[in-house]
RNA sequence: UGGGGUGUAGGUCAAUUGGCAGACCGCCCGGCUGUUACCCGGGAAGUUGCAGGUUCGAAUCCUGCCGCCCCAGCCA
């Protein structure tokens, strides 16, 4: 009878045993007489060990047709092992190979240049790196889930495929049968707020797309994007439940992935200090702060990354900047009624250079204003004759906001790029693979 | 779109500034019974991004085009 299969994360609890292992070469080393095979199996990684003396013949001979990422089956005995990564190997009695691989694998264990590594993308996520960062994402997503399926938000799907509706920047297009010209989401908030007024608390969580000719490190043509959105939270309350809803994700992270945090040789002290609260600085005492350090930002205008990092510097958590001027900000915002040159709003900036994780705010609720700015925005009123019957048929205080996904992962994991926190990034320049 | 940089072997990079196109990794052949990005010896591997120009001679200088990277803007 066949020894049973086994993954490796699996094996410490078979040590002495023998078991099958599938998986992948991800190393080879002969000294002649014993060979040594470093395999994955998505699970872990396992060193095994082919000692000539000990296998038949053609087992022995099998070797020398293996090649990096050959798929392969291993039969032999889990012990442990100081000198083997991680304390246990595999003593190799039957080797079987399952799929070869050409000798010319792209992806070598050495340095590579981004352009190369992002063409060759669907191998480069075979990497320890690309898994520990896959690994620290699907946490994260996991997460925020769990954070608002605790608080009894209901997850509610925004359509994807829009009419002309949302912010003003660039939109992608495609021909929609009879309806004429449909645009990919840019976001899924104004649809939040009409399931809000059905349903109290809800969120969407879903690909959303940019068509701006954007080339930094902080931005994507399709990106992941969770929208809560609170009936009768104001703004005030929508800032603490930012607060709350970052503290947890990256403390959850933080507990349940310093494995590849580590792998990723991120500083996790950064984000212990990462719980609130997290200090709130109103925008025109921004503009203050900014004149004394330097900057030439003027009241009025939009901060530029330069200004964050700014703001930033010295705090070890995220920082809140509040209430922006109305031009600078989206029509659908609340008007201050402390200040109606403002709007009730606020951005999230993450430390460590990571810049805007979170735009969010009270929504206006108000006909006549709403109607007011669309005007103004030269906007045509006839797209949103619906999301003005939310303030037409029973008004009322609500706020949310949007959390980048991929900016957020990339601060959790200290990465140089957004490109990385996504398994297949769409740039400007980059469709495939 | 603007500013800066870069393009040489499959990969990462060098070439004494205009004088025979090289190293390492990977690959192939040989050796090695405990390797850890194994090691040692040998070998194959190139339209120097593309097009044109200057020159006895161009990877190197000039003109144009293209790709990519970084920064800025747009935003999450």
């Amino acid at each position: 009878m066949n020894p049973p299969y086994a993954r490796i994360a699996d094996l410490s609890a078979h040590a002495g045993q023998s078991v099958r292992v599938r998986g992948w070469v991800t190393h080879l080393r002969s000294s002649g007489k014993v060979a040594f095979i470093v395999m994955r199996d998505g699970s872990g990684t396992l060193q095994c060990v082919l000692v000539k003396s000990s296998v038949p013949a053609d087992t022995w001979e099998l070797f020398d047709q293996l090649t990096q990422e050959t798929t392969i089956e291993v039969t032999g005995e889990v012990r442990t092992d100081a000198r083997a990564a991680g304390g246990f190997e595999l003593g190799i009695t039957a080797l079987e190979l399952i799929g070869s691989s050409p000798i010319d694998y792209p992806i070598q264990p050495k340095e590579h240049g981004i352009d190369f590594l992002l063409d060759h993308r669907h191998l480069w996520l075979r990497s320890g790196r690309q898994r520990a960062i896959a690994r620290v994402r699907h946490e994260t997503e996991q997460a925020m889930r769990d954070f608002f399926y605790e608080r009894d938000f209901t997850l509610v799907d925004t359509p994807i495929l829009t009419a002309a509706i949302g912010e003003r920047s660039g939109l992608f297009a495609t021909e929609y049968f009879d309806e004429g010209t449909a645009y990919l989401a840019q976001t899924g908030q104004l649809y939040g707020e009409a399931a809000a007024a059905a349903l109290g608390k809800i969120y969407c969580f879903g690909p959303t797309f940019r068509a701006e000719k954007s080339k930094t490190r902080r931005h994507l043509s399709e990106f992941w994007m969770i929208e809560p959105e609170v009936a009768f939270n104001d703004s005030n309350d929508n800032m603490n439940l930012q607060e709350e809803f970052v503290s947890y994700v990256v403390q959850r992270v933080l507990e349940r992935k310093k494995p590849e945090l580590d792998e990723l040789e991120r500083d996790t002290s950064r984000l212990e200090t990462v719980v609130g609260p997290f200090p709130r600085i109103d925008y025109t005492d921004a503009i203050k702060i900014l004149e004394s350090k330097g900057s030439d930002a003027k009241w009025g205008d939009d901060l530029g990354a330069e200004d964050e990092s700014l703001l930033v510097e010295g705090h070890d958590r995220p920082v809140f900047i509040y209430n922006y001027p109305k031009e600078a900000k989206a029509f659908y915002m609340k008007e201050n009624p402390a200040d109606p040159r403002t709007v009730l709003c606020d951005d999230l900036l993450a430390p460590e250079g990571y810049g805007e994780i979170i735009g969010g705010s009270q929504r206006e609720d108000d006909y006549d204003k709403l109607l007011k700015r669309i005007h103004e925005e030269g906007l045509p009123v006839d797209a949103y004759g619906w999301y003005l019957d939310l303030r037409k048929y029973g008004t009322f205080v609500h706020s949310g906001f949007g959390l980048g996904l991929e900016r957020t992962v990339s601060w959790i994991c200290g990465l140089p790029h957004l490109r990385e926190a996504i398994a297949f990034p769409r740039m400007m320049n980059r469709l495939r693979p």
